[in-house]
DNA sequence: TTGACATGTGACCATTTGGTCACGTACGGT
DNA sequence: ACCGTACGTGACCAAATGGTCACATGTCAA
């Protein structure tokens, strides 16, 4: 697997950001994504870049526009790699839990 | 959630060799990692420490050794962030079709 | 209690990374 | 044709990261 560029590219708190906005609305251009970050144009577009190249995102041109697309099979992939079929429920149990602890605090 | 560490951890070749390692075996004290790695001691400590201190790694201590288990749980949280439940199954098709065609090159 | 083994700490250095900027290219509308 | 808009490139710098080493602590066993 070509991991190296996906959990590098994940391993950025901005590039995460990024992930989400377009996990809640896809076909972002980049002018519209820089609206919603603190951070010039050109920091942006070098996250963008390296989301593009680790697959974990996918554009389409149009026009003079650029759009952006979520592509989480890289993540599915991350899965599959520590968490063990038969160990699966239990695991989800517990961060399920997790996820319920925070949101309680 | 405190997702800067965990993915911090993964983003570096070594730690996640470390963790397959574990997810092969558990229980492996410091020295016996170090052996399978190519690297001095204080660096896979160092590793080690980043892992710990992002939960997916649980150490506990007998006599002068260290033991080191592995705690998939962040992993999972992380499939969960950007895995819609309702398109799972058409994404772990594809993950398992990338797979499959990356194995038989 | 002495020695060997297993782990721990802080300083140090080379490389990588995140961010900005000056400048450049491409498309659309009027 | 022209201007405004949207995206792209390369150089540059400060900060974070990966790795090693000298040195230190704790534990077992003879």
């Amino acid at each position: 697997m070509d991991d190296e560029a996906v959990f590098k590219a994940l391993a950025d708190r901005t590039r995460r950001h990024l992930l989400d906005l377009l996990f809640e609305r896809d076909g972002r251009t980049l002018s519209e994504l820089e609206s919603e970050v603190e951070m010039t144009r050109f920091g942006v577009m070098k996250h963008l870049k390296v989301l593009e190249e680790a697959g974990l995102v996918a554009t389409r041109r149009s026009g003079r526009e650029k759009l952006h697309f979520l592509s989480p099979v890289p993540i599915q992939l991350i899965h599959d790699r520590w968490i063990d079929k038969y160990t699966e429920h239990r695991i989800s149990a517990l961060a399920d839990l997790k996820t319920k602890l925070e949101k309680s605090e």
